[in-house]
RNA sequence: GGGCCCGUAGCUCAAUUGGCAGAGCAGCAGACUCUUAAUCUGUUGGUUGAAGGUUCGAUUCCUUCCGGGCUCACCA
């Protein structure tokens, strides 16, 4: 009998033989010395001479990932998530007691072994057990070892099962949580101040996205989860706190991709007194040092190419780079000040076959073909910079190109993973905006920005020159562990519920 | 939401033109005191994602549904 059913009956019915040797069948602690991954460390470059005049004791603990069994010697191979060590079990070694407890453990239990670490003849780094302790039981069969565990659906449902099998999964988030640490450390090193602003906001704002909605009761409000931070980091920087960032998640009620997660995180970060320039300058000093903590250079395989983080960025002007792949592909001459004027610009993406609808300006359409002609070819970092003003809601104009804004959105491995500007400090051309958001909103586009009075009111009060940008973070560790889809990097990833069957 | 593809034992995968649902690992029983994908002998395990249909006969062909992957659209 060996369905999963059926084995599971076997591991609880050895679980009832465990406790019936008296022994306590989920204890509540196990006092270990030191950690797999510590042994490892502190014993791995040590040859067998060395270790055997050592003779290193520890209690160390962990799950069973495979055993090997020769009657009254036997392998096991225990991991702490992270690192492997051997264990050697025989007979005359250990307790009669603690051997009846080990013939009853299957491939996935939890125990602590108390020993000495050696090697073996084969030389593999080993605790010789001397007590064998059981700490809790796999009920369930768990993967194969050799082949692991590929189904990505079993993967993302039922990620620990990932986890306990494939160690380059866990190898993600080791390297995920690297970068943040990064991130947070090289701000943090240049004075900026780590903040948390609201997740539930009245108005969801800070960016042309839909947002998730919800109600609190005892206020009888409307709240929603919000798609930004950003107006309320920049009410942070009118209230003096010229450097400031936030690193925490985004809720934007769309799509599911690859590249996009209802929920992902964003690090946003102000400073006052600097453009756009700055930020992009700042942005590539950020990106390489990252790139250098977490993986040791600048250079990062992504696919079958290497994207290199190295400093300084490929600059793109939005409108020429877009004219002059119009121009290529359509065989005649496409200017950038072709795509400002919205009955020319219209007929070039007609002529590249790209929808164009009645609400769409020269703006809207010029970003459009941009994206359609470079976006899957920028896979090393570049900066596309000098968007319309017409999709930039909350961006300052040029000082002498009131259609253009300054910013830009930073490209590498074909999709985007930074957008930042000098952000707009005048309040009145600030509700001007809005409105016209409004108008977009009112013919329909769900995604258009609200009106905010309590941030232009903040606005009223004096917004210093500032450069702010976000950067996705998920996105950036994708490109950082080589991840094809954001769900390789996200340890539970949105999936729909399996119905329960009636 | 559209298009294409996938779903077989706990895991990884087979199954010829529509003709008895299989293997390896895991499990179970046994041998084995330095193995490492241990080995050897024996062995259990299936509502082939679900429901219908065609057929003498369906894992295979058709329909619908469920779940997933890629992709397009939308977005970051």
């Amino acid at each position: 009998m060996s369905s999963e059913v059926e084995q599971i009956a076997q591991r609880r019915a050895k679980l009832d033989e465990i406790v019936a040797l008296g022994v306590v069948p989920y204890p509540n602690q196990f006092p270990r010395t030191a950690t797999v991954s510590a042994l490892v460390e502190a014993h791995g470059g040590k040859d067998g001479p060395s270790l055997e005049a050592e003779r290193p004791q520890t209690a160390a603990a962990g799950r069973i990932l495979s055993m090997r069994s020769f009657g009254k010697a036997n392998f096991v191979v225990l991991s702490d998530g992270l690192q492997r060590i051997q264990v050697y079990v025989r007979e005359d070694g250990l307790p009669p007691l603690d051997f009846k407890i080990f013939k009853l453990l299957d491939f996935g239990d939890q125990i602590g072994v108390e020993g000495r670490v050696f090697r073996t003849k084969t030389n593999e780094l080993t605790i010789f057990a001397s007590r064998v302790h059981f700490l809790s039981k796999c009920l369930v069969p768990l993967p194969e070892k050799w082949h692991g565990l590929t189904d990505v659906e079993t993967r993302y449902r039922q990620r620990y099962l990932d986890l306990i099998v494939n160690p380059d999964s866990r190898k993600v988030f080791e390297t995920r949580a690297r970068a943040v640490a990064s991130v947070r450390a090289f701000l943090t090193n240049r004075n900026f101040l780590e903040v948390e602003t609201p997740m539930m906001q009245p108005i969801a704002g800070g960016a042309l996205a839909r947002p998730f909605t919800t109600h609190h009761n005892a206020l009888d409000i409307p709240l929603y989860l919000r798609i930004a931070p950003e107006l309320y980091l920049k009410r942070l920087t009118v209230g003096g706190i010229e450097k400031v960032f936030e690193i925490n998640r985004n809720f934007r009620n769309e799509g599911i991709s690859t590249q996009h997660n209802p929920e992902f995180t964003m690090l946003e970060f102000y400073e006052a007194y600097v453009d756009y320039q700055h930020l992009m300058r700042l942005t590539e000093e950020m990106l390489s040092t990252v790139a250098k903590d977490v993986t040791g250079g600048t250079d990062l395989a992504w696919g079958d190419a290497t994207v290199s983080f190295a400093a300084p960025y490929r600059r793109l002007s939005l409108r020429e780079a877009a004219a002059d792949r119009a121009t290529a592909q359509l065989g005649r001459p496409v200017t950038g000040m072709d795509l400002r004027d919205r009955a020319k610009a219209a007929e070039v993406a007609k002529a590249l076959n790209l929808d164009v609808q009645k609400g769409h300006g020269a703006g809207k359409i010029a970003t459009t073909i941009f994206e359609s002609l470079w976006e899957r070819d920028l896979v090393q970092p570049t900066f596309v910079f000098d968007f319309p003003t017409e999709v930039s809601p909350l961006s300052k104009q040029k000082v002498d190109d009131p259609d253009t804004v300054e910013r830009f959105e930073l490209y590498a491995g074909g999709f985007e993973i930074a957008n930042g500007f000098s952000e707009l400090n005048d309040p009145a051309e600030q509700r001007r905006r809005f409105d016209g958001q409004l108008k977009d909103r009112a013919a329909g586009d769900a995604e258009a920005h609200q009106m905010d009075e309590d941030y232009i009111r903040a606005l009223e009060y004096g917004l210093p020159p500032t450069g702010g940008e976000g950067i996705g973070i998920d996105r950036l560790v994708m490109l950082l562990t080589n991840s094809p889809s954001i769900r390789d990097v996200i340890l539970f990833p949105l999936m729909r519920p399996l119905s329960s069957p009636q």
